[in-house]
DNA sequence: CGGGCACCATACAAGGCTGTATGGATACAT
DNA sequence: ATGTATCCATACAGCCTTGTATGGTGCCCG
């Protein structure tokens, strides 16, 4: 008798790649967090049995490393290229909204899990701390380019963005937030900047965001 | 033979309770987080074994309720008794930024663990997101007492809280960036605000804070 | 058509964590 | 001093996790 009798699932002729577990993994992530990320529970909702992940990965801490590479290929620079070439203040702070609510562009929910992750997490931590700079330092340059001064321009930038890191922390970027925002956008704006939107742009943004829809 | 031989610690006279056994676990929650809350390495770090734990509680279960209880007990309110009766604008915020620095009054690291906690506790988020809303709405209405209109007013509170929030949880807020921010008092003054800061006031709540130092 | 590789299932070993049962040890009161 | 309540140590059972070893299956290619 040999050791392996019982029937194979006759419906699975889909063979997996290691992208496909470490996709699975990345929906685990953010979901439930790293501690969940576990072989058997990816396995399962895969539909193999470990067995697959060990030809796949030689270890678990190897499927993590892959998650934070792939954090760095989507979230990183996605900001920075979004106001680089901001014509006037108005329009790149706009830019700055949009990108932080296209959740195709900007993966918030990922970039939270990170972050929690990054708590516990001596070497991710520094990885995340240079990213957050980076962002900060970036938004800090787009306000020296339109006439603050440096002190103002960093803290503006700090501000703006630590307010944005939150709202994905306390969940306040719904769908139905995002539209209630869209109410309080020059109320925004002029706290943000300490000037007034110019009502042509604002109207112009305004439109856009409710044609496009929230994906 | 008796079951048990093995001689005893001599110098333990000391007998444990409960709150001993939750000062222990807070230590480690905000250390390390929910998950490294267990009672083997709790009972390592008391050196006594588990056995002592299961006198004081009946389960995990039970501790981590008693752990989100002090919570309650020691975050819950602080910072609406600070700017409750502030008498000016420049004072209230002031008292804010002192609340958020002085650790005795307002633990934001306890704080930032419940946070990174209630994200997988459906139960605990609800908490935290009453707390979070009620802290939001008595700097709205501080803000309104001075003038600002009911939208303008909640929008600043939203950003002036979100932003310490970030601050905590992005760990810029150690010794050497609160006397940073101090230097920065008039941009983040105006910034929140949109308003200039007293300059006696300002330079008042400088002394204040460089005397006390930070504990 | 037969061999070989890619992919997955099963079984097993080792360790960690929770909770229970029960046997000592210490202090305090009668 | 002796019993009793309080507090802790030990041992055991059950479950879950990672990682390894090995057997089995299907596909492709010569």
């Amino acid at each position: 008798m040999t050791l392996l009798t019982a029937p194979l699932k006759a419906d699975r002729n889909v063979r997996l790649t290691a992208a496909d577990w470490i996709e699975i993994a990345l929906k685990t992530l953010v979901k439930s967090g790293v501690e969940a990320v576990q072989i058997a529970a990816l396995a399962r909702a895969l539909k193999v049995t470990r067995g697959s992940f060990y030809w796949h990965f030689d270890t678990r801490d190897e499927l993590l490393t892959a998650l934070i590479a792939e954090w760095q290929a989507r979230n990183t620079g996605v900001m920075v290229e979004a106001i680089a070439e901001a014509p006037t203040l108005d329009e790149g702070i706009l830019e700055l909204f949009a990108v932080w609510v296209d959740h195709t562009r900007f993966d918030p929910d990922l970039d939270s899990a990170i972050r929690a992750w990054a708590k516990h997490d001596a070497d991710l931590s520094k990885t995340l701390k240079a990213e957050d700079d980076a962002r900060i330092n970036t938004i800090s340059g787009f306000f020296g380019r339109f006439g603050y001064d440096p002190n103002e321009a960093f803290i503006r930038a700090r501000i703006i963005y630590l307010t944005q890191i939150s709202f994905y922390a306390l969940g306040i970027d719904e769908d139905a937030d995002v539209m209630e925002r869209l109410n309080y956008l020059e109320a925004y704006f002029r706290s943000f900047t300490g000037r007034d939107i110019d009502p042509d742009i604002c109207a112009t943004y305004r439109a856009r965001v409710l044609k496009e829809g929230q994906p």
